[in-house]
DNA sequence: TCAGTTATTAGAATTATTCTAAACTACTTG
DNA sequence: CAAGTAGTTTAGAATAATTCTAATAACTGA
């Protein structure tokens, strides 16, 4: 195994999750390189290209367990439209409608005041911010 | 026709919607009485509950051709699942994770500073802020 | 190495939503 | 006010995204 292998595998073997032929390869594509928005059946289709099979049902698995592992985040833009982050820091999205296509915001300048409290009995989850833009 | 339902029927005339007798009884069920957040399926239960059958396939005809006349505004929290909010004024929600639901704030002293621009190219849709709270 | 737990897989199942094409109804015009 | 016609509704099939199932395979600690 690589060196980046070895270091992906801790990652996971830290979040709890045995380092899998599977989940490596995932991991590989989802964390090196720059931070990216990946679907599901996107990313089905670029372990496949790369000649890693994996099936669908477990790249939907890993995407979950990652996500629940807190190295990836969930952002849903629109029904039956998931998108998932590697950027897990705090940051908010552009929203492109009509072309489907997410982004994460340039500057991290954002702040937001006057958010009334949780609901009583509740706690602060995330504050979720998309901005929604057409061409 | 009662008063209340001739008011309805003008509305849905001008947003270009014949009313019909489904979707006038659509539209009781959603804008008499305080502002409200319903799914498609829990819409479909009440009609039929209020014996005034209407199919689930004109359920989700009608609730998005109000969403697409400004009459309803759709607010997207989980994958698969989608709120038909009929506060279509600025505002913003809370949503419970663990309990499904959704509410408005109670206030709207909300304010965002420090926006980057929309990408160029594109314009300015919506802001949607969802906070995100878990029991 | 081996047992035991955990993960993967193909395909079926589920859920939410949209499509289809036939039957129906509201609006318009004569 | 009788048609004509364009818009609407409907049941059921179709699609899309995701999860489940239960049989097989692969990690891991001892």
């Amino acid at each position: 195994m690589s060196g980046i292998t070895l270091e992906l595998a801790a990652r996971l073997r830290e979040a709890g999750l045995r380092p899998t032929r599977q989940r490596v390869a995932l991991a590989r594509l989802l964390f090196e390189g720059g931070p990216r928005h990946v679907t599901a059946e996107g990313l089905h289709a670029e372990v496949k290209a790369a000649r890693n099979p994996v099936s669908l049902a477990t790249v939907y698995n890993a995407l979950n367990q990652f996500r629940d592992a807190g190295l990836l985040r969930e952002v849903v833009v629109a029904p039956g439209r998931s998108y998932f982050d590697t950027n897990t820091g705090h940051h908010h999205h552009f929203f492109i409608e009509t072309d489907n296509e997410l982004h994460d915001f340039p500057s991290d300048e954002v702040t937001i005041a006057g958010l009334p409290p949780p609901p009583k009995g509740t706690k602060l989850s995330r504050v979720d911010v998309i901005v929604r833009v057409r061409r």
